[in-house]
DNA sequence: TCAATCTCGATTGTCGACAATCCGTGGCAA
DNA sequence: TTGCCACGGATTGTCGACAATCGAGATTGA
């Protein structure tokens, strides 16, 4: 409900919007294929013009491609994108553990703990799902960076960012075994910004996504195994 | 040529964009300007659907802000939020210096002394005016972010945020003493370049835009002598 | 005089139709 | 058979008109 960006539906055009980037970032659009116009407008009940913003809006936080005569296309995550992206977080969530440590009221630390109680209970009850791994771990995450305070860092990792990387989650969130030590990881992160060591929290959020990403490259690579176009 | 984005004019709302971006960043549309569909439709040529188009791009760009049923306005920035810009830039080309440091070829980084060259020239032949310190200034930077090969780096820093730094610049960049140091910390972080020491080039390039943006907010300290609206 | 409301002009949101362009298909000739 | 060209369908790009909504100013009542 936080970060997924409520758009309070008031135009056509930003309920499309709302609604293709929800499907894309959930996979169920593909990557890479085609938008048809009159197929998504007829679909959604409106005009093809309020259809054409939305696209339009998605090309702007870069979720589509567009080509000129030629329409429009769910943007494709490949192996090196998602590297540069997991790189680019380290070094952004790093920076938003620092701010933090000094940012955040104790009271929101306090929050942050008991998000995690939640989460540890939610693993022990279901045998570890999924759940600290795909949203309730990007909630961690994105409270986190909200606890900044850095208005930029909110949305460079709470919108654009934020959305590649839930599409990269629920690519490879299927088999997550990660949860635990996950877990732990954000304890002691927590610990780290309740003690207000801003270093501390930074190398060890840095540690944590580069563990993620080392993860979900294994997983990436096994995946591997016959899908090659151009 | 090479930042600034070339849409090869193909469709009319790629031209409007580029357009409006343009006139944007140069402060030629005032931040918090109203952009009336009708006005810009007929400056521009064209109908209101390609320039709503346009508008909507903007607005996943954040060049813009839109209102349902109250229209576009050209985004504002205010101290705080250029300090925000300041901080995470100061992070992210740290970062892409460390990685230029190791992928930058000996002729790009050659190129980049050759770019220091030729605006030293600038400086001394017309007693140092603006160059260094607004565009030729960005393509130094800019070539840094494209050395390091990362991708997501290229997007965040060569477009949306990029833009909004060209904003600031334009603002502030009218009475610019600080080009004489400036050529001289770039000349640091090529060095640093050359001897592939990406830890130390992080450094000087985060000292550098710390530089800058103390620079900068002495700056619009001074400005601020009498503008406070809602 | 002040405040609430009403009305009207202006602006935005939406739609349908038309023009331009591209892609695949089929025919034709070498 | 193979390469090229023309044609047709489908899709995108653009425009103009209409409906919905908002804001500002005038009007009226207390």
């Amino acid at each position: 409900m936080m970060p997924i960006e409520v758009p309070e539906q008031s135009t056509l055009a930003d309920v499309a919007t709302h609604r293709l980037a929800q499907s894309i970032v959930t996979g169920e659009l593909a990557q890479g294929q085609k938008l048809n116009e009159a197929e998504l407008a007829e679909r959604f009940g409106m005009g093809r013009g309020p259809l054409r913003e939305a696209l339009r809006h998605l090309e702007g936080m870069r979720l589509v491609k567009r080509i000129p005569n030629a329409g429009a296309r769910v943007v494709v995550l490949d192996r090196k994108t998602l590297s540069d992206l997991y790189a680019v977080r380290e070094t952004l969530e790093g920076m938003a553990c620092r701010l933090a440590a000094k940012e955040m009221t104790d009271s929101e630390i306090a929050q942050l703990n008991a998000l995690l109680d939640q989460h540890e209970q939610q693993i022990e009850q279901q045998g570890g799902k999924v759940y600290s791994q795909s949203e309730g771990d990007l909630d961690f995450h994105y409270q986190i960076v909200r606890g900044s305070r850095n208005q930029m860092l909110m949305n460079l990792l709470g919108s654009e960012q934020y959305q590649l990387l839930r599409m990269c989650r629920y690519r490879t969130s299927r088999n997550a075994q990660r949860t635990k030590p996950a877990l732990n990881q954000h304890r002691q992160i927590v610990e780290a910004l309740a003690q207000r060591d801003g270093e501390l929290a930074e190398i060890l959020m840095r540690r944590h996504i580069h563990g993620a990403w080392h993860s979900i490259s294994e997983m990436i690579d096994k995946e591997e195994s016959g899908q090659t176009q151009a």
